[in-house]
DNA sequence: ACACAGGATGACTACATAATTATATTCTCA
DNA sequence: TGAGAATATAATTATGTAGTCATCCTGTGT
């Protein structure tokens, strides 16, 4: 991070964790990890309304998080930011190794 | 991330984006980035009021991003995880990257 | 042309939460 | 002990937003 931040900057920072800030999101781009997915697969997968899915699915679009494509009737939506692997990746690890290091606390309790 | 993925671990890592969804709460992790501060000082470097920065100071403590050090009148607060860090540096550069590509098409425009 | 499927959108409800105000608590210092 | 500073904590308000329902639009197949 720089010295300073701005206004404008903090908000569009907070913008963007805050679109993924959502369970059915996280479960959408989960999802979408997987490859580029029709809104009904997503429904089907998600156990989300299709209203829902289409919500956030435009959501996240506006915000460059996802990509449309569309044929025919049905519309293809797929990942439009790698850098959102990196953030998940980073979080579940931490997470992870929290979650360890408590389980080896308890250990050290139960050896006692 | 896991093939699958549980609803209470999407609402854990959705919780941790949540926190992180607010600029008045990634204004105050950036100071606590240049260490450990009191709550007065981060009012005075926030700009916001003294009640706001200990409910966000509360909030972040409650949920393990921040820890809390109490010397006679003061509180002091530091980063409590270091993940935090990652994850702004790679939304940070996401959202450099995306700039830059975006003014270099300008330019490519601004050249023809 | 018609019926139907896939998808998007607007109105509405319910709930979460950021900020403020006022007040309480705890420590320091004279 | 009394005053004031540093921090925490209700209570309240206002705003944002996730989900649902109903409806609309647009292709597809017959």
């Amino acid at each position: 991070m720089q010295e300073v931040m701005s206004d404008e900057m903090l908000e569009l920072i907070a913008q963007r964790f805050r679109l993924l800030s959502d369970p059915m999101r996280l479960r959408i781009l989960h999802q979408l990890q997987g490859g580029e997915k029709s809104v009904s697969e997503l429904v089907e997968a998600t156990g989300a309304s299709q209203p829902n899915v289409s919500k956030h699915l435009s959501t996240l679009r506006t915000h460059g998080l996802v990509r449309r494509r569309q044929e025919g009737n049905m519309a293809y939506f797929s990942i439009g930011a790698p850098f959102i692997f990196d953030v998940c990746n980073t979080v579940c690890d931490s997470m992870k190794s929290e979650w360890e290091q408590r389980n080896s606390l308890l250990g050290q309790f139960n050896n006692a």
